[in-house]
DNA sequence: GTTAGTGCAAACGTTTTGCAAGGTA
DNA sequence: TACCTTGCAAAACGTTTGCACTAAC
């Protein structure tokens, strides 16, 4: 992975920074976690033994490495985005997102194979394969949403006020 | 759709305001339009006849009428979050969304309906009715899509710099 | 008259940008 | 040496909130 990176730094002329060597590693160590660009930052400052990371560098490093197509940005909702690495040897990473805890299920590509081709086949639409993304309720969730599904009106009501 | 927006409002104690109907207006008129927080402002604005109204009180109606189910929210990446009206006859609301244009086409639910079985039999993850995107290209942007896909890599570096 | 709703402006949290200083090849 | 990359601070962006005023019921 780290190899990976430093060949695309180099041959694009980019520079293997002591900062994207740092946040790749974080990336690397926190596969399957999802994590935000300030929980990166988090673990950058206090990762003592590396140099100081400021913001701005999380960012566009994160934006360059999205680019390289070393990582993958998922956004859900207004919720800051999430990053992972994208995995050469897995390169689909559909995700199913649970609404009530934010829990990130990834999705084997072999239900969604079939599905993409219904859709291709009835509206004429590719659909991306890093990018899909359902909504729902995870198993964890699914109870407490069931029953309060039926409650959906009083709830808003409850809300508002 | 304007009688039942009243009715629901009533029935809560909430108030049947100009400034709600000249949004549910906007909205209605707007269908499959998918316009954002910005967009509705503006037209509310262009709307003479119409009485002023701020941006927080379009944020606020949008709230309100996504609390009370007329409205679905739609969010897209980093991008604004768009609104459409919830119609009774239809409740379900799957969407394609193009990843090159922007443009939200709306999907049967027959597509999704055997789809979501197979997601529910494998995670046990139920998928929301009114929550599914699918990301991709539509059938216009097809072709520039497939041919940038082998020069991906390349595409990176021109936007590097 | 009561209370919900409004407009304004300021605050918010995330992300982007300008710029001078620093570090890599 | 060249120029890519950084940190900082400030700006931008969409959205939310506090507050005094207004208007619906």
């Amino acid at each position: 992975m780290l190899e990976r990176a430093c060949r695309l730094l180099q041959s694009y002329n980019l520079r293997n920074t002591p900062q994207r060597r740092a946040i790749l590693a974080i990336l690397i160590e926190s596969r399957g976690e999802h994590p935000d660009s300030e929980e990166i930052y988090r673990r950058l400052k206090a990762n003592k033994t590396g140099k100081k990371v400021g913001r701005a560098t999380v960012y566009r490093t994160l934006e360059l490495f999205e680019k390289l197509g070393i990582v993958a940005r998922l956004t859900l909702d207004g919720t800051p985005a999430r990053y992972e690495l994208i995995l050469p040897e897995r390169f689909v990473h559909h995700h199913l997102v649970c609404l009530k805890c934010g829990k990130l299920i990834e999705l084997d590509d072999l239900a969604a194979k079939e599905f993409k081709n219904t859709v291709f086949r009835r509206k004429g639409f590719t659909v991306a394969d890093k990018a899909m993304k359902i909504y729902g309720y995870c198993r964890d969730c699914q109870n407490a949403e069931q029953s309060g599904k039926s409650t959906a009106v009083i709830d808003a009501s409850a809300s508002i006020q």
